[in-house]
DNA sequence: ATTAACGTTTGA
DNA sequence: TCAAACGTTAAT
């Protein structure tokens, strides 16, 4: 995987929705692998496709701009940009879009466990994995950094999805699963992505369902049973994750290694062990690298991972999270039930 | 506090 | 063996 720190590395199953037959890396074959998908308040395609629109044009601007002598972008007016959040309520987060994000996760690879962490029992998923989808500059349309206002800004507006006859839990369970996909990929990154913002809060998709759970919401005559059965799968399944950890989540992070490392765990401190990422969060859940970021453009001498794709947790201090006990908050406790 | 760079670990 | 990326440290 050559360079890809000089690439806008990035690839695209037809953002401009046309018809013709060549093919590209990833492709998740929309009429095959996502039927149920088109009339859903998340259309995966779409969602896809406008991602990755945004990283298009904002990486070809950016580099055009560059190229063309003009004053280079700030390193911070980038990040700020391309950190824009999809939904105007999503600028509560760190993490812009924790919704509609999850089309570029499907068809992903699948992301490194995270073995301290959040217990994901993922013995699937491999080490995190190059997400850049090489994309030749010649496959980049040329008219794209013009068209920037309307690309970083998804067509799937917040109200567009407010209004649509389906909850975030009704919207998670139609994006759930591609059909063609293997058993179990599909609850990777597919389940929690399709959450709409609720109440103008942009909030992990998985805290919103647990929490409507708990809330009994689902006795509003939206189908909730599925999603719950899927989140509590999920959450089963990353029970089982780290192979011999306890299932606490203060335990998880408690050392950075998690409680159960087969070395010397406890208190000592040296012979601290590499964290592995959620594969959960946002950025985990990402596809593609930025391109853009520092961490992209000096990925030769840096060994980062884009910035965009940095595990929440990892950026966290080894025991950070001691106060996530079982005795958060329920959002909370959810969020690390996973 | 942030960033860049290096050493190192990890898994394919 | 190699690529990816985490942890650490020095520079700013």
């Amino acid at each position: 995987m050559a360079n890809m720190s000089s690439s806008v590395c990035m690839e695209t199953p037809h953002a401009h929705g046309h018809a013709h037959g060549h093919t590209h890396n990833y492709n998740p074959t929309p009429g095959r692998d996502f039927p149920l998908q088109i009339d859903s308040c998340m259309n995966p395609v779409l969602d896809y496709s406008a991602q990755m629109e945004r990283y298009r044009s904002f990486a070809t601007f950016y580099k055009n701009s560059t190229a063309a002598g003009a004053t280079p972008f700030p390193q911070t007016a980038k990040i700020a940009r391309i950190a824009t959040p999809l939904f105007p309520s999503a600028r509560l987060s760190a993490m812009p879009p924790w919704p509609c994000d999850n089309a570029m996760l499907w068809g992903r690879k699948p992301a490194t466990v995270n073995v301290n962490g959040p217990h994901t029992h993922r013995t699937g998923m491999s080490r995190a994995e190059p997400v850049n989808v090489h994309m030749s500059a010649k496959h980049i349309p040329q008219d794209s950094a013009l068209s920037m206002g309307d690309n970083f800004l998804s067509p799937l507006s917040a109200e567009q999805c407010r209004g649509l006859p389906v909850t975030g839990a009704e919207c998670m369970n139609r994006l759930k699963c591609p059909p063609s996909g293997p058993p179990g990929e599909a609850d990777r990154g597919g389940t929690f992505g399709g959450m709409p913002p609720l109440g103008g809060l942009s909030l992990p998709p998985g805290v919103i369902v647990m929490t409507t759970l708990h809330s009994g919401a689902g006795s509003s005559g939206v189908t909730m049973s599925d999603s719950a059965f899927q989140i509590a799968n999920v959450a089963a399944d990353c029970q089982h994750s780290g192979s011999s950890c306890s299932g606490s989540p203060a335990a998880l992070n408690g050392n950075a290694n998690g409680s159960c490392s087969s070395g010397n765990s406890n208190g000592s401190g040296a012979a601290k062990r590499k964290r592995k990422r959620c594969g959960v969060c946002a950025p985990c859940r990402r596809l593609i690298n930025c391109g853009v970021c520092s961490s992209c453009r000096n990925r030769k001498t840096g060994h980062q991972i884009c910035k965009f794709r940095k595990c929440e947790e990892l950026k966290k201090k080894p025991g950070s999270t001691m106060e996530r006990a079982p005795s958060a908050g329920a959002a909370d406790t959810f969020r690390w039930f996973f």
